[in-house]
DNA sequence: TTGACTACCATATATATCTATGGTATATTA
DNA sequence: TAATATACCATAGATATATATGGTAGTCAA
């Protein structure tokens, strides 16, 4: 079992998430832009090298990669295989949802959300509150003060209003963000908690603002 | 939300399935195969069909086909609850895990951890690293700084050694605490990430610290 | 009876994706 | 010092895969 170089182990890193999250293995010339390389023989090297080690098993056809051993991800069984027995099966359903991510949000200046389900989580259902919760993926640091960091993936509570100085997700024109919620007789006001960030005051006659809903959780995942 | 034919739905059932089984989903000849047919034509139509009714989403290049909704999957019924359908627990099952909350640890002063299943959260798997994780809530705000409040749940991997700057999970004599860590030649830090408090040092002949294991995830639940 | 949809077949063509080959430069090991 | 492996670049060409187009036949509703 031969060690990977960094290089490699990167590469195999980039494979594995990538099959995580999309579903599908990248195609060679996804990992090279990933890489920002420009030759995509660059790619076929290193997958040789992984290949070689045992780490991938390759296809022939697009997307066939297959991530043999992942050195950072461990699995149950040798064979990368789980087996759930009967019970355990029994006790997770109906204590569990599949709650969509459904894009990016900006903790920051304001941009566009992505409004697709790009991945999906279970979730125990203690976590939720009501139903339609989804995912949002963090970019940006203006909440880092509420101690939301960018890559944090926020749940959210779908719902039209909200409590002053609750955290909230609001739409603004077509800009997504996510900031601290305060209303007041003639302005509503969208608060970062990072000083380096501006309050967004919104007054009557400006764009509408529409609160999309509530934060409700965080999750975040170490590297 | 317009209603699937028993053909689309049989074609729908196929890519959901390949894509769970495989971890990619099917080439338009792998349909036809399936079905034996002898025209990638007629897949076309039912690829079509499906994604015009909004249950599948299509990209350009190879296996770019992705289940919007699964027919198979239930959601909430008219009264709230939800039943999940066997599908959904068979997807379910494998991609969870049950975590248990064995008790608290300190982000502050260090307190003794109280090292009992107090309750056990379903996890996505995808949170998880390697085997035999387990979740302790914080106590204190030695970690503010690394966005690590009061009351938030930090999901561990048991782990012996840590790299420096890793937050880990230590114990010392009796007493749990987390914190970022250090090694060097003569002694090993425990760092806060909070000014208010103070690293903790160890040195050789000092008692013994235990790394217990590496925060791998934080989970955080607002009311 | 016309139109719209389904469910198939058949073939040509475009393009996405992978493979093959050969190059440079720099480490590391024998 | 030669041999080997890594880590990149560049390009030609093969092949896997998708799209476009145009058939036939059956069903169903207007």
């Amino acid at each position: 079992m031969d060690k990977l170089t960094d290089r490699q182990r990167e590469v195999l890193r980039f494979i594995a998430d990538h099959q995580e999250k999309r579903g599908v293995p990248p195609t060679l010339e996804e990992i090279r832009d990933h890489f920002h390389w420009r030759a995509i023989g660059t790619v076929q090297d290193h997958l040789r090298g992984l290949a070689r080690k045992g780490y991938l098993k390759r296809g022939r056809g697009a997307r066939r990669l297959e991530v043999l051993r992942d050195p950072e991800s461990v699995f149950p069984d040798d064979d990368g295989t789980w087996t759930p027995s009967y019970q355990e099966r029994r006790r997770a359903s109906g204590r569990v949802s599949l709650i969509p991510v459904v894009g990016e949000v900006a903790a920051g200046s304001p941009i566009l959300a992505v409004e697709n389900v790009e991945e999906e989580w279970f979730l125990d259902r203690k976590l939720l509150r009501g139903d339609d919760n989804f995912l949002l993926r963090v970019k940006g640091e203006s909440m880092t003060g509420a101690h939301i960091r960018d890559g944090d993936y926020l749940l959210i509570r779908p719902q039209a209003v909200a409590e002053n100085g609750e955290i909230v997700v609001a739409l603004a024109g077509d800009e997504v963000t996510t900031k601290r919620f305060y209303r007041h007789r003639d302005r509503i006001e969208l608060r970062p908690e990072n000083p380096a960030f501006d309050t967004i005051v919104y007054r009557r006659g400006d764009e509408e603002v529409e609160i999309i809903g509530k934060v409700v959780g965080v999750l975040r995942k170490y590297r």
